[in-house]
DNA sequence: TGTACATCAGTGAACGCGCGTTCACTGATGTAC
DNA sequence: TGTACATCAGTGAACGCGCGTTCACTGATGTAC
């Protein structure tokens, strides 16, 4: 073979990392296959050796993002306890460097209503990475069961994509600070709290 | 004149409420200008007698659905007092109805992310119409100052907005209602509760 | 009142363009003999 | 060892297609005289 081993998975692996970073940079459609191919300073034709097409690979990169982030935020945390280290996790969340930097950060909170849109074939896997995510993160979250801290997950992590969403829509740099200050606080004191063990009513009740 | 007083008017009013519904309901790069004006009955070349291009239409129709969904929450809350009018809006904005009915519902939950990367030429007015927006429902926001519930409306809608994306995703009818109910249970014990008055640390302190 | 002309919302063919995808080809290397 | 052939990752021209936009045109009505 013209190539060393493992050649082609290197370089397969390498357009699902462009892709990654051109989809939340740019967004789905802006981005194109030649693009990302250029990007790795290969040409367009190449692309369907390795891919179905730009769908395929769109689902695969989402997948990649979704991973990377999940152990980025993880790795964060090392070491500390509950409480502490889920703060670590929304203030690295909500942080400006989060904002502005659409292209390595969350791949939800950059895709999320393409993907919304996307058919369900293509959703499905999707889903399932959003699972591997949650389940990543579980651990964190607070409740007295897995299902309590998945749900805790869920309206966690979507509120915070809500709110970077917001603060990235925004222009003016005070009022972007601002809202990412307002979330960080509340979504700290709503969920880190020594006394919120679960979320299902029991945060605030009487 | 061809046409009675005031049609031209009437005809660019109708291409816009095609607009803000075809775009919530398929993303802004999947409809076409000539899908919106055949949705009207009318044909592609007449759409550059009312508007400059594409985008110019993109953000009046989003300006037009975010002023409809401000009043169709506030109309649900007529008469009641605080705690409970949020708690109707809350519910109405997380209901299955509204996860379900894109075409008809809030512009930002249907279109956040692609907004975020527009020009910011287009998107100051886009900005401009949350703020509307925000201003709308400020008095039913908890908060000792306007500045406090507009805060509180930030984190609020946001948030709100990312758990129905969330919801949108999911594929699972049982998971997305889940994901809703949660949402509502969470937000309303935040935001409703008679001793929430703000949400500034003040939610959950000590 | 009648006639000639101006107006202008809307039509539909045409434009250039970039896209996703296909395909004949390249050329360095591995393999068969 | 040398020679002929197979392999296949990557190339780049070409495809059909739909898009946003332009523009010459239509035709019913208002207006000037």
């Amino acid at each position: 073979m013209r190539y060393a081993k493992g050649h082609k998975l290197q370089t397969r692996a390498r357009i699902v990392q462009a892709a990654a970073r051109e989809f939340r940079r740019n967004g789905t459609d802006a981005i194109s296959v030649a693009d990302i191919m250029e990007a790795e300073g290969l040409t367009h034709g190449g692309f369907y050796r390795h891919f179905k097409g730009k769908d395929a690979l769109l689902v695969e990169s989402v997948e990649a993002a979704l991973g990377e982030i999940g152990d980025q935020l993880l790795r964060q945390t090392a070491g500390l306890p509950r409480p502490e280290a889920l703060a670590r996790v929304i203030n690295f969340y909500l942080s400006e460097e989060h904002m502005l930097h659409l292209q390595s950060g969350c791949a939800f909170a950059a895709l999320a209503t393409d993907l919304a849109r996307f058919p369900v074939r293509r959703r499905a896997p999707i889903a399932r990475a959003l699972d591997h995510y949650r389940l990543k993160l579980n651990s964190l979250m607070p409740g007295n069961s897995q299902a309590e801290r998945n749900s805790a997950f869920d309206v966690l992590f979507s509120s915070m994509a809500g709110c970077l969403m917001t603060a990235r829509i925004r222009i003016d740099p005070e009022r972007r600070k601002e809202i990412l200050q307002s979330a960080r606080k509340f979504f700290i004191a709503a969920f880190c709290a020594p006394e919120s063990h679960g979320m299902k009513g029991e945060l605030c009740k009487k």
